[in-house]
DNA sequence: CGTTCTCCTGAACGGCGTTCACTATACTTG
DNA sequence: CAAGTATAGTGAACGCCGTTCAGGAGAACG
């Protein structure tokens, strides 16, 4: 029922449809098993058939990215400092790399090639601008806050889908890795690297005395 | 010649070799020629000859990483800041990563996997530990910081190698890669980043009243 | 009705990581 | 020096993988 209700029984497949087929085995079974002849299976064509929709297999992980990204809950901007909203756009963006079984892994590789995920420094930059910097250091900081929550998101979630794997979890080590209370905050590591950088470019404005700097807070 | 002069001229490999080997396929040729047939047919041996030294192509690829790693250049401590010696720190690590092609790939993915590659983290760690900050905060920062060094070079370096392929570089990109005179420090992206961190964990000492704090600069 | 665009078939190609039973060579020990 | 045990590697196969290519079926459209 992906298009339409075809008497034939044969439903054609458009992109999306590719694209939905893949995320779903991406999050059920994880990225070593989203192969080409797998998907070609699940949409119940040839594997060759895909080629139509993509030119290779990169640019359907490219188009997966893209949707990994799009998922990530919308920031209301209204009535926060810039730093507040930094802080959620970072939690958003992290939250929905983790939304997807191996989906970090997915996004690390599509941004190092070069292809999609532009989304992701976009929001950040923009966020970022909030603050009165100009464009360049918004880039650049925004640059820098992607490689971390791409990173780090990647580090946790084969960390995760270890510790699922072996069934023996340590309550020392869960223990350790959260450990004062995170009542409403980020975990751990995640936030103290996100306070970090906005820590770090809020030092960069005060440095410079000749700064315009409207701070957009209240 | 890698072991001992035998006089039956079959030369059998140690693990270092077949490392030493691999590090050589993946420098001239790149990681998607670094396979077991190829890497075997290099050292005279057949495929499944080395799974005798590595029970898997992980296991390779990790021991891959550390020996890119472990080819970082020391820095020297003496007479610097705590700030100077970690971006000396971060400046040897990414050249480090940089020196072989796909360097920078092999190291992330391992990395992530939580095989090996500890070493960067470690340095990091150490030199901002010279700054007088708690352990964890040290640790938490110098995590945050191999996230943004690795993912960095990671796209760096996949930009550079499309360059080289794509033979015609526009002057015009250079141009707005490379700003302003660059003379003896980073180039724009990278330096930036680095700057932003020290200059955050640089904030987090200011912020907190009671804190022994002793700088080690000469 | 015939053309054109869309989506897919069927079959193959070359290459991949990995396993397994079985050697051959070197180092140690009695 | 003979025997025994680590060490290093053979040869052949298994079941996957991404990708190519000529061709065909079915819907949309004039």
């Amino acid at each position: 029922m992906s298009r339409s209700d075809n008497t034939t029984g044969h439903a054609r497949n458009t992109r999306d449809d590719v694209v939905t087929a893949a995320l779903g085995i991406l999050d059920q079974q994880g990225l070593p098993d989203l192969t080409m002849r797998h998907l070609a299976a699940t949409l119940g064509i040839q594997p060759s058939g895909l080629y139509w929709h993509f030119p290779n297999k990169q640019a359907l992980l490219a188009a997966v990215s893209d949707r990994i990204i799009a998922g990530a809950r919308v920031v209301d901007a209204a009535g926060r400092g810039w730093q507040e909203r930094v802080q959620a756009e970072a939690a958003a963006l992290r939250d929905a790399l983790l939304a997807f079984k191996d989906g970090a892994e997915v996004v690390s590789s599509t941004l190092a090639l070069g292809l999609g995920a532009e989304e992701l420094h976009r929001r950040l930059a923009s966020a970022i601008d909030a603050g009165g910097f100009d464009e360049e250091d918004s880039g650049l900081a925004a640059a820098t806050m992607v490689h971390f929550i791409v990173g780090h998101a990647f580090h946790e979630q084969q960390r995760i889908q270890a510790e699922h794997l072996g069934a023996v979890v340590h309550e020392r080590t869960l223990e350790r890795e959260r450990p004062a209370g995170a009542a409403g905050g980020q975990p751990g590591a995640f936030g103290f690297g996100i306070t970090l950088l906005i820590a770090g470019i809020e030092a960069r404005r005060t440095r410079i005395p000749s700064d315009p700097a409207p701070v957009g807070n209240g």
